[in-house]
DNA sequence: CCTATTGGTAACTGATCAGTTACCTATCTG
DNA sequence: CAGATAGGTAACTGATCAGTTACCAATAGG
């Protein structure tokens, strides 16, 4: 399943946050949230599908643990939309932050410290 | 919209690719997608709902174009689960990759550098 | 002025999603 | 061994999504 989809949803994403803090079993994260067992059950399957999360049979309980490299397709969505040719003229993005990606290896393009990051041109409000 | 279920569609996801190359008009991406062109101008309406991007009208031509800042919420995340307590035993998150974020103003935590990425402990298949 | 182009939305349809209850299996504890 | 705990899935229901065709409005060009 698709990591983008596996996090479209605000449970699987509050799971996904848990779980970045320490293993938990279905019952643990079920307590944790309104919705019925079975579901956070059907959930975890999908992030497991997605490769976001493993999970680990210890007897009868299955602790469940978060997968970081399953977000590396978002991850390089996020560099891909960085990284494209953006326009000399003002570009309002990630004002105040800066993301860089350092890949072990390969060349980097030039630095971040090398790209401006202009003041917003033009703010959308939806 | 949440900028992550604006995400999760596969034709949306080439949208912001392709509007990360370049603004276009509602005709010229209908013109690379196999879907109708209504179809495309829904998908960009719940774009520019999300944030991601924003039209620029310029007579009966409305113009899109990314919005980076839109995608805050994702990276955001991102950095949420890489920072968060990781165990001391071998972690598989992002090997080969380490994601940085500097903030600007705001005091750091111990640079991307002082962390180690050891080899992955487990894979998990679904 | 008429035609062409651009583009948004209504209404419809089929597909998918998310939560529930019920049920079942596996493992642990007294 | 019986009861308790943990957890997955089937079946169901209501809600939402994604693509279509049809229609309409605004702007540009001949």
């Amino acid at each position: 399943m698709d990591p983008f989809v596996a996090l479209a949803d605000p449970v699987r994403r509050d799971l996904v946050v848990r779980l970045a803090g320490g293993p938990a079993r279905v019952v643990d994260l079920a307590a944790e949230h309104p919705i019925s067992r079975p579901a956070i059950s059907r959930h975890l399957r999908l992030l497991a599908e997605a490769g976001l999360v493993t999970a680990d049979d210890l007897g009868r309980e299955r602790h469940y643990r978060l997968e970081r490299a399953g977000l590396q397709p978002v991850a390089d969505l996020l560099v891909a939309l960085r990284e494209t040719p953006v326009p000399p003229i003002a570009d309002a993005d990630f004002d105040g932050l800066d993301l860089e990606v350092r890949r072990t290896g390969r060349d980097r393009r030039s630095s971040a410290s090398s790209h401006p990051s202009p003041s917003a041109a033009q703010e959308d409000t939806a």
